[in-house]
RNA sequence: CGGGGCGUAGCGCAGCUGGUAGCGCGCAGCGUUCGGGACGCUGAGGUCGGAGGUUCAAGUCCUCUCGCCCCGACCA
C-alpha cells in the first residue's frame, strides 16, 4: 500500500474528546473516527489491525472445536421476555418497532437466538457437546460510553456458547475456552490476567474475567501480593480479622450529641471505628432495606445485590429512611421492626460495638449479636480494599485497575429450559442442555493492546496485529536515485508476501519517521542516498533503539525470512 | 439519571465591556530544502451546534434545545 493513497490521515495532536491513550493514539493514527458517543467507524489501517485480531480469535476458535455461524442483530422482543432478560438488560436493550408495529430488539448478546436455535436442532446426546460461536457486531444502549473503543453501544465482539449434557461436561467446556483464551492473549503478546467474576443475578456458579492491568481500565481488580487469588472488586472476598473477643458487657445508652458519621461517633467515644456498626439503607426492588456492616468497612452493592437477589438496588433517600422510623446517623437494628436487615458477617468479628439509639444524639454501647438484636440474613455483602486479608493465604490484598478483555459463563440451565433446549440422554430421559457463554470484545481487545503496547512516539504493534508489517520509508525522493530503487524494493518485498507500507511522500524525514512511529509498524526500512551509495537500506524495528544496515541484494527474501522468524516466536 | 466542562475552518485553539471572525497545524499551487514533525510566497476553506428572544447591531447577552467529554450512578 502506498501512504499516499490511504485513505484517513494522521493527526499531529488528537480531539479533545479522545482522553485516554489508546483513544488518542487510534485517532491520531487514523486507525478510527468517532461518529457518536460509544460508536465509532474503523478506518482502514485500524480494520486491517482488527482483522487480523479476528483471525487469531477465529483460528483458536476453531482449534477448541468450535463452529462459527452467524446470527440475527434483528431479534423478537418475545425471545427477550421469554428468557426475562427483557428486564435484567433493562434499558441497555436497543428495541426499534418495525412497519407492522412489531417490536425487535438490537441484539446485545445472542443466549436467546442461540438457545432457541439449538432447541430445533438438538433433540440427543449424541449431537452434545457442542461450541458454536459468532464473531460479529452487537449493540448495547450503555448509560455511559467512555474511553474511546473501551465501552462503545455498537462493538464487534466474538461469542461462543458450549452446550454440554451436564455439569462435567460443561466444566470441560469451560477449561477449553479458557485454554483458547489464554492462546489469544498470548498470541497479541497481552499479559492477560485470569480473574474471579462476578456472574450477575442470572447465571451459575462460575465466572472467570480476563483483565489486562493498567491505570486506564475501568475496572477494579484485586489481587493477592502472593499471586494465588485474583478478584474483580465486585466479587472480591478477604478474611474480615477478628477485632476483640471481651466478655459481654451489659448494653448501655450513651449521650453522642453532633456524631453523625462513623469516624465521628469513634472519635467521641475512643475506640476504633472497627469496634462500631455502620447502618446503610438501600431500596430493593421497592422494598426498603437495612443494611448493617462492621463501622471500619463498606458495603459490596453487587454481592448486596446477589444477596438481596433482586434487580433494582439504590441507596434510599433520608425522607424514606425517616418514613421507615429511622433517625440517620443514629439508626439502629436494636428494636427496630417491620424492616428487613441484612447483616454483613462481620458483626460476629467483634463483640461490644457502639451503635446507634435510634434517636437523635444517642448510642447504644455493647451492642452484641445476636444478644440484642437479629437480623434477617447475614452473609459476605463487604468491599475487599487494597490491605485486607487475601482469602487464600492471608497475604495481603492490593488494587489495580484493569481493562476486561474477556468474560466467560458457566450459565447452566437457566436459558435452555427457557427456551425447551432439551435432549434425550442415553437413558431416554429428557434433560435441559447446560450452557456457558464466552466473549471477547474485539475493539476493546485492540485499545488494550495500544494501552500495553506504546511510547510517546505512538503505537508500537506486536507483529502478528500489525496493518502493516514493514514501513518502507524512502528518503529524498524527488531528486536522487533513491526513487527507482524504492519502487523496485516495494515491488520485491510485496512479491514475497510482505505486507509493505510504502511512504512514497516527498516529504521530510522527520515527517516520514514520526509517522512510521505513530502508526507503529514493526519494521522500518530506510532508504536514503547515504544507504543507497553502500547497497545497503537501515532497518529498524518498533521496540529497538538501534539500527541495522542491510544489503540491498536480496533483501526481500532476508526480510520475509525474518518476519517468519519473528512470528514464529 | 445526578454533578462538572465544552461546542468558532479537517484538527488544536483565540475572539474583552455587543459593531458582522482570526491564529497554528493540516490542505492546494510555485520555489528553496531533505536522517527526527524544514522554510518563503500565494491561495482555498466558517450555517460561530440548533431554535427563539433582547438590540439599530449578537460568536459575544437571555431562554430553550441538541450534541460531545469527564466524575458518579449504571453495566452479562
Amino acid at each position: 500500500m502506498r501512504f499516499s493513497k490511504i485513505f484517513g490521515k494522521t493527526l499531529r495532536e488528537a480531539p479533545t474528546e479522545a482522553e485516554n491513550t489508546s483513544h488518542q493514539l487510534l485517532v491520531r493514527a487514523g486507525m478510527i473516527a468517532q461518529e457518536a458517543a460509544g460508536v465509532y467507524s474503523y478506518l482502514p489501517l485500524g480494520w486491517r489491525a482488527l482483522k487480523k485480531i479476528e483471525n487469531i480469535i477465529r483460528d483458536e476458535m476453531d482449534k477448541a472445536g468450535g463452529q462459527e455461524l452467524m446470527l440475527p442483530v434483528l431479534q423478537p422482543f418475545e425471545l427477550w421476555q421469554r428468557s426475562g432478560r427483557d428486564v435484567s438488560f433493562g434499558k441497555s436493550l436497543f428495541t426499534l418497532t418495525d412497519r407492522k408495529e412489531h417490536t425487535l430488539a438490537l441484539g446485545p448478546t445472542h443466549e436467546e437466538v442461540i438457545a432457541d436455535l439449538v432447541h430445533r436442532y438438538v433433540q440427543s446426546y449424541r449431537d452434545l457437546p457442542l461450541l458454536l460461536y459468532q464473531i460479529q457486531t452487537k449493540l448495547r444502549d450503555e448509560p455511559r460510553p467512555r474511553g474511546g473503543l473501551l465501552r462503545v453501544r455498537e462493538f464487534i465482539m466474538k461469542d461462543l456458547y458450549s452446550f454440554d449434557v451436564n455439569v462435567a461436561g460443561l466444566d470441560e467446556s469451560y477449561r477449553k475456552m479458557c485454554r483458547a483464551y489464554k492462546n489469544i492473549y498470548a498470541r497479541l503478546s497481552l499479559p492477560a490476567l485470569m480473574i474471579e467474576a462476578d456472574s450477575g443475578a442470572i447465571g451459575g456458579k462460575d465466572s472467570h474475567e480476563f483483565m489486562i492491568l493498567t491505570e486506564d481500565g475501568e475496572d477494579e481488580v484485586i489481587c493477592c501480593s502472593n499471586g494465588d487469588y485474583a478478584a474483580n472488586a465486585e466479587k472480591a472476598q478477604f478474611v474480615k480479622t477478628r477485632i476483640n473477643a471481651e466478655s459481654l458487657l451489659p448494653l448501655e445508652e450513651i449521650a453522642t450529641p453532633t456524631t453523625k458519621t462513623i469516624e465521628e461517633v469513634a472519635g467521641f467515644v475512643g475506640v476504633p471505628s472497627s469496634q462500631t456498626l455502620k447502618a446503610v439503607f438501600y431500596f430493593s426492588d421497592g422494598e426498603f432495606v437495612f443494611v448493617l456492616i462492621r463501622g471500619d468497612l463498606e458495603v459490596n452493592e453487587t454481592k448486596l445485590r446477589n444477596a438481596l437477589k433482586c434487580s433494582e438496588l439504590r441507596l434510599a433517600t433520608e425522607a424514606e429512611v425517616n418514613g421507615a422510623g429511622l433517625v440517620a446517623g443514629f439508626a439502629s437494628p436494636i428494636g427496630i421492626k417491620g424492616v428487613r436487615v441484612v447483616a454483613d458477617d462481620s458483626i460476629t468479628s467483634a463483640s461490644s460495638f457502639i451503635v446507634g439509639a435510634n434517636k437523635p444524639g444517642y448510642h447504644f454501647k455493647n451492642a452484641n449479636y445476636p444478644r440484642d438484636f437479629q437480623v434477617h440474613l447475614m452473609t459476605d455483602i463487604a468491599l475487599a480494599r487494597a490491605g485486607d486479608c487475601c482469602p487464600k493465604c492471608r497475604g495481603k490484598l492490593s488494587s489495580s485497575r484493569g481493562i476486561e478483555v474477556g468474560h466467560v459463563f458457566k450459565l447452566g440451565t437457566f436459558i435452555s429450559e427457557r427456551f425447551g433446549a432439551s435432549f434425550l440422554d442415553s437413558d431416554g430421559k429428557s434433560r435441559p442442555i447446560v450452557m456457558g457463554s464466552y466473549g471477547i470484545g474485539l475493539g476493546r481487545l485492540l485499545a488494550a493492546i495500544v494501552e500495553q503496547s506504546h511510547d510517546d512516539k505512538g503505537i508500537i504493534w506486536p507483529l502478528c496485529v500489525a496493518p502493516y508489517q514493514v514501513y518502507l520509508c524512502p528518503l529524498s525522493l524527488a531528486k536522487s536515485a533513491v526513487a527507482p530503487t524504492a519502487e523496485k524494493l516495494y515491488q520485491e518485498l510485496q512479491k514475497e508476501g510482505i505486507e509493505v507500507l510504502f511512504d512514497d511522500r516527498d516529504d521530510s524525514p522527520g515527517v516520514k519517521f514520526n509517522d512510521a512511529d505513530l502508526l507503529g509498524i514493526p519494521l522500518r526500512l530506510t532508504l536514503s542516498p547515504r544507504t543507497l551509495q553502500s547497497q545497503s537500506i537501515e532497518a529498524k524495528w518498533r521496540t529497538e533503539k538501534e539500527a541495522q544496515l542491510l544489503t540491498l541484494q536480496n533483501l526481500a527474501a532476508e526480510v520475509s525470512r525474518v518476519l517468519r522468524e519473528k512470528l514464529a516466536e
